[in-house]
DNA sequence: GAACATAAGATACGGCCGTATCTAATTAAT
DNA sequence: ATTAATTAGATACGGCCGTATCTTATGTTC
């Protein structure tokens, strides 16, 4: 049996880093994913994990960006707003498949731990991330004469994101049922769409 | 000096922790708060606060049940569907306020790690606890004939918690100014209450 | 290729968690 | 009153966190 000899470095080692953190999250979920256990996994020790990212919670975002595919977003053009919005959760959905559900309600309940100073920024950040999706369909279905206008309220922009998160939390999955539900329920009325 | 010989046992050690933990979270908030630190500050051990909470989250509820002014929500009556969903969000607000806006997030951020299987429980338990704030409100607006029917969808009717959740996380407060956008911009519109 | 800078890796620390085990005090039962 | 059942209190453990310190390997630079 041969010592290793060479040792990683950079980028290398954190590609090895972050393999080991999503075959962790993927085996064992969020909550029991150690930033020590992860160490143990890749052969180096949470020094050099700490030096990189400064809680857990990070690095598994870090994790997520690169194994996850959650960049594929296409802006939904169905025809119609109701088909958009329910486009839009439906890709949601998809991306929440690759993750366990355990995994995302761990890691923004580590986030909300944290939110303090960063609280705007957090704003600014996450929500408009999902705001960003949401804003080109209403661009478009104003432009359709089916919504009054495209600018709207920053609550009602982020109201689908809060109906996801809610849906998350309280039952763990994001069913077409719920999907359907929220969009005909309450998305369209707040946006005052005739039935 | 005199050593203490008598051992605090039952209701009055409990009342003693939870005096202690009440004034350390008002002094140092929610993630500052320990149960050693609890249990020290009491002169007593964690052994046994752990033989009647399970942890923090617990803890802290207890001591909120005790000292916080929760209990003393009213029904409103200001005669317009408007109006008392306005009083709802006053109510929440001023409880709100006895807690540091940390402690409250803090509180459930630990939640969310553990909803597992008490899904449904915790679902009947603490979200009924808003419904059944909103559900006299809507049995109002029916009878005055503001609103179409008394009975809505869950998600619907759990609306209002849900957007107060996203109000405290991500502002960390409930300004009047929200409350009125809150019910302006979506609930009313949900309901389909014409301004 | 020698000297320097950089980053990995090893180790140890104090803090808190949650559990287990043992003792000693208090209360209740006979 | 003596005995039995509870429950408080003390102590110790392994686990993980996040930080600090030190050594050692790998580069980069001249």
């Amino acid at each position: 049996m041969s010592e290793k000899k060479t040792r990683r470095r950079g980028a290398a080692l954190e590609a090895a880093i972050l393999k080991v953190a999503w075959d962790q999250l993927q085996a064992q979920g969020y909550q029991a994913l150690t930033i020590e256990g992860v160490a143990a996994g890749a052969a180096t020790t949470k020094t050099v994990l700490y030096r990189r990212w400064p809680d857990k919670a990070h690095l598994v975002i870090a994790t997520i960006r690169k194994f996850g595919n959650l960049v594929s977003y296409q802006v939904p053009d169905t025809g119609t707003f109701r088909g958009d919005l329910l486009d839009l959760f439906g890709q949601l959905a998809s991306v929440l498949d690759t993750l366990k559900g355990e995994t995302f309600r761990g890691l923004l309940s580590d986030r909300l731990k944290q939110v303090k100073f960063d609280q705007i920024l957090d704003r600014l950040n996450n929500d408009n991330a999902l705001a960003s999706y949401v804003q080109p369909i209403l661009d478009h279905a104003a432009a359709r004469g089916e919504i009054s206008q495209a600018r709207w309220p920053e609550r009602v922009v982020n109201l689908p994101g809060i109906l996801l998160l809610n849906e998350i939390f309280s039952r763990r999955e994001l069913t077409l049922a719920a999907q359907t539900a929220m969009v005909d329920e309450i998305l369209l009325p707040v946006f005052s769409v005739k039935q």
